[in-house]
DNA sequence: AATAATTTTCAGAATATTTTGAAAATTCAA
DNA sequence: TTGAATTTTCAAAATATTCTGAAAATTATT
């Protein structure tokens, strides 16, 4: 295979996966292509290299920026701002857990929370106190996992963690 | 707040939730039915409590099934098909880290691999390969994460990993 | 068999999300 | 300042996803 032809898939991959973890398909292959770049990138290299339009390309680099994956850099003596991505793909991880867990885990548990002061004295709300529990304390380990994972020195807890899984 | 109130409030936050993860709504919300039902529905029962049409109803009873979620329970001397939902979230947890491992992480993990093969002789893909090679890395973590998850000892273990969260 | 009940399918409708592109806003240089 | 370069915004268009509902298929009953 072609060098070109396979950073293409390989971008078009990260693309296509993402969809399932409810994350845009442009973001993606934006972070793709600059997790690839040695060099930092505009907008309008962005826009050439994946065919898409400027607000496009624009509203994915803020995207991209609030969730602390890329950087914008910039360049002594050029007016474009250029863009980086974080290379280092545990940085990337950890970051991810941190804004998932923000944006996702954070809201559940405020959720599950309400609802549960809402019914705690009903003595008929049994069975939906049960699962608002259950769910709570699902919730609560991955919320906790994600912390671990996103803490500077969680790296080697991790493959700690990673080792113990491959035996029984 | 009325029970009626709260059930619905867990249903809609359930479902509004799951979107996030890349999951269907409806789905989503005929899980949370399904959950907090202690008796077995039927598509007509659930096409009324949640105000939405048999195709759908069918569809996504179907798709909770092929994620393991859900089981068909047929009830003596009725025509119709009822529907239980598996009840023991940790169950229910260790299944959805199956099925996500399964459509999910494996194939990113084939697209890494495919691409690493096609590259790996060549010198001048030496950063592409690294990126491949980190991304595999934290996927098959990932992967064995929830391997063990998906595990029916795994329980134990999830909450010692969870207890160790919680201090330094 | 014929009929009635139930489930499944799927084309088209409705809805939601993403993308475009041009106008507005901002930033920088002269 | 003025004006050119660049970035941002956002209404409308394009696309993708979900949902409906009625017809077709299946299953059970008489």
């Amino acid at each position: 295979m072609e060098l070109k032809e396979a950073r293409d898939r390989f971008i078009h991959t990260w693309g296509t996966l993402s969809t399932q973890w409810g994350i845009n398909r442009t973001m993606s292959q934006i972070h793709a292509l600059l997790l690839l770049s040695d060099k930092a990138l505009n907008a309008d290299e962005i826009m050439e290299e994946l065919q898409i339009s400027r607000g496009n390309v624009n509203m994915n680099l803020r995207d991209l920026i609030s969730w602390g994956l890329i950087f914008k850099q910039l360049i002594p003596g050029e007016r474009k701002e250029y863009f980086v991505a974080e290379k280092d793909i545990w940085k990337v991880t950890r970051q991810i857990s941190r804004e998932r867990r923000r944006r996702e885990l954070t809201p559940l548990l405020d959720a599950m929370n309400d609802i549960r002061n809402s019914i705690k004295d009903q003595e008929e709300a049994r069975g939906l106190l049960k699962i608002v529990n259950d769910i709570d304390a699902v919730a609560s380990l991955a919320d906790s996992t994600l912390e671990l994972i996103s803490r500077e020195e969680s790296q080697w807890l991790v493959s700690t963690f990673a080792r113990l899984t491959q035996k029984g």
